[in-house]
DNA sequence: ATAATATCATACAATTCCGCTAGGAATTGG
DNA sequence: CCAATTCCTAGCGGAATTGTATGATATTAT
C-alpha cells in the first residue's frame, strides 16, 4: 500500500517544472540536480510523462522540457496514475472477472477506499503545490 | 498502491469468523473451504492475526478459532494494519529521517492521503461488514 | 489409542516489482 | 564539427508477493 518512487519523483519533477517555468525549456539535468534524483532514472520517468502528452520536449542543445498546460490543469491524480498505473487499492474494483464480486462485501471497503483516494488526489492540482511551496518559502524568509 | 492478498484474505477470514460465530470454535479448514483460500497459506495469515491477540484459539479435536471481542470492536484498519503493516502511502509520513521533510510540499499530499485512507478503514468495523452481508443475503432471497 | 486440530518452523520456487545503471541513437544550437 | 540534449532499449540485483511442500510437536475430544 505504498506509492513508489516513480510516482513520488514524478510529482516532484512536475512541481519543479511548474516552479521553474520561465518559457525556456528546463533540462533534465537541472531537474535531477535540484531534486537530487538520478538523472538516468528520472529520464525513464519523464519519458512516461512525456508520452502521456503532459509535456513539451525540445531536443538538441539548450533543449529540455516545459509543461504543456497550465499548472491548474494537472491534478496529482493525473500525474500519479500515469506513472503508478491505477490507484485502486485492489484489482477487484476495476476488473470484472472476480467470481465473488457480487457476494463479496469486502468489495465495498475497497470501493470506499478507492473513492477516498481519488477524492484526495483529484482534488489537488500542481498549482496548489506551487502555492504551498510559495507559502513555505515565504515562511523561511520571515 | 495495492492491498496484498494477505490483507484481503485476513479481512475475509475475520468476516467469516464473525458470520459463523455460534460459540463453537470454527476450524481453519472450514474457513479455507468457504473462502476458497489455500489452507496452508491461510494458516500463516491467521497465525499473525492470532499473535496480535484478535482471536481465541482452541487446540485439539473440534478445535478452531473464535473472535476474542465483539465484531464492533474490530475496525478494518486494525485488521489490515496487522497483516499489511502501515497503510501510510509513503514512508516519509511516518519516518523522520527524510532531509526534505520540511521543504517538501509533496508531503502534504501524502499526509492528506494518509488521513483519507485511515478515515475509511478506521470507520468500518467487522459488524458493518456483517450487516452488509446480511443485507446482501436478504436481497438474494427476495 | 486415535483422529482431528492448532502451532511452529523452514525452505523453496515462480513470478513480479523496484530502483536503478548502461550504452548508444537521434536531434539541434553554436 | 561538437557539445548538449532528448530518446530508446536493454539489463540487472535485490526484494516482495503468493503461495507450496514437508514436516514436527502439542493438545484435546471421542
Amino acid at each position: 500500500m505504498k506509492i513508489s518512487t516513480k510516482g513520488r519523483y514524478a510529482l516532484r519533477l512536475m512541481l519543479d517544472l511548474a516552479i521553474y517555468d520561465t518559457g525556456e525549456p528546463v533540462s533534465l539535468r537541472d531537474i535531477a540536480g535540484r531534486q537530487e534524483i538520478s538523472e538516468k532514472y528520472l529520464e525513464q520517468i519523464i519519458s512516461t510523462i512525456n508520452k502521456a502528452g503532459f509535456l513539451v520536449s525540445i531536443r538538441g542543445a539548450n533543449g529540455g522540457y516545459r509543461l504543456r498546460r497550465a499548472p491548474e490543469e494537472y491534478t496529482v491524480g493525473d500525474i500519479l496514475r500515469v506513472t503508478e498505473g491505477s490507484l485502486a487499492p485492489v484489482a477487484c474494483v476495476e476488473v470484472e472477472d472476480c467470481a465473488r464480486r457480487e457476494t463479496c462485501v469486502t468489495n465495498r471497503v475497497w470501493e470506499k477506499l478507492d473513492q477516498a483516494i481519488s477524492q484526495v488526489v483529484d482534488g489537488i492540482t500542481l498549482a496548489d503545490l506551487v502555492e504551498w511551496n510559495d507559502e513555505l518559502l515565504a515562511d523561511y524568509v520571515i
